[in-house]
Parts: structure tokens; sequence; C-alpha cells
DNA sequence: CGTGAAAGTCGCTATCC
DNA sequence: GGATAGCGACTTTCACG
């Protein structure tokens, strides 16, 4: 059970993984040590997962996101097996949604333009079948973070 | 301009930032500091935007993640305003984009349960108008990378 | 569960090839 | 642009309230 320090802990964190221990501290109101054994114990707990880099979309000559939704030709093992190797394959895929509703599954799919999004496309209908397939393309980035409301972990 | 060594430090870097530096250079075939000076060359081009600790959405008590497709009720400057600052003030809103074709906005959601979807819709709804708004519910993770494909970056 | 200080590691700088 | 060496800072541990 978490208190209300590490959450804000994780909330620091989610922004920015550099922080060193000490300033970490000071924000939550903590001596260096016994901040360090919330951070590790949190990691630990594997509340926090990892700590990565994010790189800039545009400058990495991604800028172009399209979401696409997917709808499976039949509802059998085999073709799933399928559609996951081909999304662990595809490294322009970044997110892939199994959902309710009409479309069985949701891909978001970072490219440089909608030329390589053809390419990539094509390489997906060539490895496996599919009943539909609708591309919608990103005009515009609202909001994107990786880090989650902290506001529902239960607290002693 | 980057190269080969460049893209593969950005590699590691979006699986693990807390990589020592002198096992990244290892890893790329390079000694410490010439490396630690392309990490901090791919941190002042912007390339490398942050690094964040990710958190664990189930142990965070959020398993669940809905779409949410919007239509706006009209096409004008004020509303889109309002749109945009509930977007940053909803932090369950961890994604919103602004798509061609039907839907407006896709919004992706983070919430404890159905319930608490709805405490969120029902507190969005009264902030704002909407002309639609159409929710799927995530039944699998098949993949979420915050990884881009580094292949595109144009190297000399 | 907290503080404070000591030890070891690593990031970062300076210097040279 | 790449390697070697040293300093300072930070993480991490330990001993103690």
């Amino acid at each position: 059970m978490l208190d209300a320090i590490d959450c804000k802990i994780l909330e620091i964190l989610q922004q920015d993984a550099m922080v060193p221990v000490a300033t970490l501290a000071e924000k939550v109101g903590l001596s260096s040590t016994p901040c360090w054994r919330r951070v590790r114990k949190l990691e630990d707990e594997g509340l926090i997962s990892r700590r990565v880099a994010l790189v800039n979309r545009r400058k990495a000559n991604v800028p172009m996101t399209v979401f696409v939704g997917v709808k499976a030709p039949r509802h059998e093992a085999e073709w799933l097996d399928g559609f996951r190797a081909m999304i662990a394959d595809v490294p322009e895929i970044v997110e892939a949604w199994r959902l309710t509703g009409e479309t069985d599954y949701l891909l978001r799919i970072v490219v440089p333009d909608v030329d390589t999004y053809d390419a990539v496309y094509q390489r997906m209908i060539k490895k496996l079948e599919f009943s539909d397939m609708s591309a919608s393309i990103a005009m515009e980035e609202l909001k994107f973070t990786t880090a989650i409301p902290t506001k529902y972990i239960p607290t002693k």
C-alpha cells in the first residue's frame, strides 16, 4: 500500500526520470535516503516498470501518425497468432489494441509520409489477410503523455 | 546529420534510459567519452526530448483503456479552445488526436473501471458540448511502445 | 520510518592523439 | 572524431535516533 508521498514521487518521475534523488527528496519533503528507499521500492514492486528516453517524432523523421482500424477475416487462433507476429515485427506500429465494437483492432502507426504508410500497408496485407482496414490520418497531436493519473492508486 | 551509431544509441535509450554511459559505449563499440558526447548532442538537438519513468497501469489501478471518438458540434475556434482546455485538465485523457475522416478527434482515456469512465464522461459533457461521442473499450493491449523506429532518420 | 555521514560509482571535464 | 585520466557529484550503503 502506497501513500501520498509515493504518489508524488511517481508524478515527478513520470515527468522527468533524471531528477537527482536529493532534488526529488526536497520536492516531496524528505531527505535523500528514505526517498531513495521509496523509489527503489516502487521499482521493485513493479509500479515503475522502466525508464525510457522519448524521441522527438518530427526530428526522427516520423512526423506522420496514422490510426488504422482492423477487422479480422475470421476469429481463430491461427490468424491472431500471425497478427501478433506481424505487430511485433513492424516497428512502425507503436500501439495495437483489441477493442470492443465494430473494429476488432486499432493500430497506431508512425511513418515519415503517406508513401511510406502505403509501403507499410502493402507489407501488412502481403503477410496477412484482413477483412477490412480503414486508415485515419492524425492531423494534430493535441495531447500525448506517458504519465498516467496517480489519483486512483489506493493509499493508506 | 546523424550516423548509424547515433541511431543505435537512440534505440538502446528508448528501451532503457538508465544504462550507464560505459555500458552504452561498449554496446555501440565506442569508449565512454565520445559516446557521452553523442548522447549530449542528441539531447541538445532535441532528438531525445526527455527521459521519463513508465508506470505500470494495472498496478496503478488504471487497468482500463477506453478510446473515444469525438465529433465537434461546430467548427469554430471557441469550441476548440474549450476542448483543448478540457483535454489539458483531465489527467485520465492520455492521448488526444485530431483526425481526418468521420470522427474529428480520438481520445485515449485510462481509468480504473467502467463506473469511473462514466464519471469522466459526465464531467466532459458537463464542461463542453459534443455532437457525438462513441466509446470503444480496449480488451487487450497487444502492443504499446514509446520507441519509435529509427530507420527513417537521415544518416550520412 | 526517519536522519546524517561515509564509501563507491558514474557522469562530466580537460587533455591529448 | 576518438581514447585516457582525474575531479566532483551522485547514488547507495551503513550506523544510528
